[in-house]
DNA sequence: GACTGAGTCAAACAGTTGTTTTATACAATC
DNA sequence: GATTGTATAAAACAACTGTTTGACTCAGTC
């Protein structure tokens, strides 16, 4: 532990970025430790020497995501910081579209935690503390500011639940291309989509704030 | 095959239903052979007799369980005949979450669609279109019909994805009433949010339509 | 009664899994 | 220079996977 190889931490690091990309792609159990390691040119045992197991590496990626989401919530924060909520809720569409199916580096990361959601390990309470209920507290205070009631008022939550149903959908959009290609991603598509989410669901929020 | 046992066609039914719960549980990879023969009561060879093996079992369960996804359709075809599309909206909505979540049997089965369409496997293409595609061709021609326009105008597309996001998120209510107790679903919930899904989504389309 | 064919069963099969072991290389410390 | 601690490597490990085998039962047929 005195001497920090080179080496070592590049071995550490190649692991920990083979095992992110795989595990995002393919979830938990269907990624073998050989295939960590082959992808990253390491040993089967480096897995077990550098993170305790499969699981913990699994537990560092996890991690890393946790920290990747945080910073997703935190720029849409800052990006609609002194603004009308509905402008808010639009830099929030954008952000999360941008960085979760448009070509950003954060692609495998939410398709991560979507894996997890659908199929839970211990990790995700972390997740849902860490990043879920921040998130969506803050789309509770967009929302909120909308139909200009109370954060906890009863009409927020079900709004909240169909405009964030709408950005997870978006994870889904290799599926959902398969079914109708119009629903594939292109550059000019994603404006497009933002727009959109943001139009149906001002306007769906109106309605329900109306009520 | 001259003679039909009835310890046979036992043997066969027992295993089609165990494997089908199974398999929406925790998906195709997850489930073993054994697994499903423990809970059938049969031997282990029992798989590859009836089914010629395990994805010949998978591909039984996903036969039956597309012409239940294709019953689901149709009912909700059925009850909105005749009404305005902002009916037969709510009809979409209320058949589709009382069979999806409520109670009701049939829960497995779009949970097993639910994985396949996370991890596809072969068998995803038939269920796009036996099931998908005319599900959201249905949704088409109601949002067109509250719009006032054609189904295949470029209005229609995007709503039918804000309308279908909301709905397939309800798949996950058990992933979300851990966010948020009051996302879980009790008798009075279901029609609550039956109504939340049909008034936000008819302002959303609404406006859209208006744009 | 011998034969056939379908269904069941315990056992074994070959392949893969995550993990452990044993040995080796190498830099740092004394 | 011997010793220590860290990193890597090949091999082996036990557990589990889907599948196959061969024996056995039992009803129907000739």
């Amino acid at each position: 532990m005195s001497q920090v190889d080179e080496r070592d931490v590049e071995t550490r690091q190649r692991l920990l970025a083979a095992a992110t990309r795989l595990f995002a792609e393919s979830g938990f159990n269907a990624v073998t430790v050989r295939d960590i390691c082959t992808r990253a040119n390491a040993n089967v045992a480096a897995v077990n020497y550098h993170f305790n197991g499969k699981v913990g590496l699994y537990e560092d990626v996890m991690r890393s995501a946790i920290s990747i989401m945080q910073a997703t919530t935190e720029e849409a924060r800052r990006e609609g910081a002194g603004r009308p909520p509905q402008e808010q809720l639009r830099f929030y569409v954008r952000v999360f579209i941008t960085r979760v199916v448009a070509g950003g580096g954060d692609t495998w990361i939410h398709q991560l935690m979507m894996r997890e959601m659908a199929d839970p390990t211990p990790a995700l309470d972390l997740v849902i503390e860490a990043v879920i209920r921040p998130r969506l507290g803050y789309l509770a205070g967009i929302v909120a500011g909308v139909v200009g009631c109370a954060a906890d008022d009863p009409r927020v939550l079900p709004c909240v639940f169909s405009v964030n149903a709408q950005c997870l959908a978006l994870l889904n959009h290799k599926g959902a291309a398969r079914v109708n290609p119009a629903f594939a991603m292109n550059a000019t598509g994603i404006e497009a989509m933002v727009e959109h989410i943001t139009r149906f669901s001002l306007a769906g929020i109106e309605a329900i704030g109306a009520a």
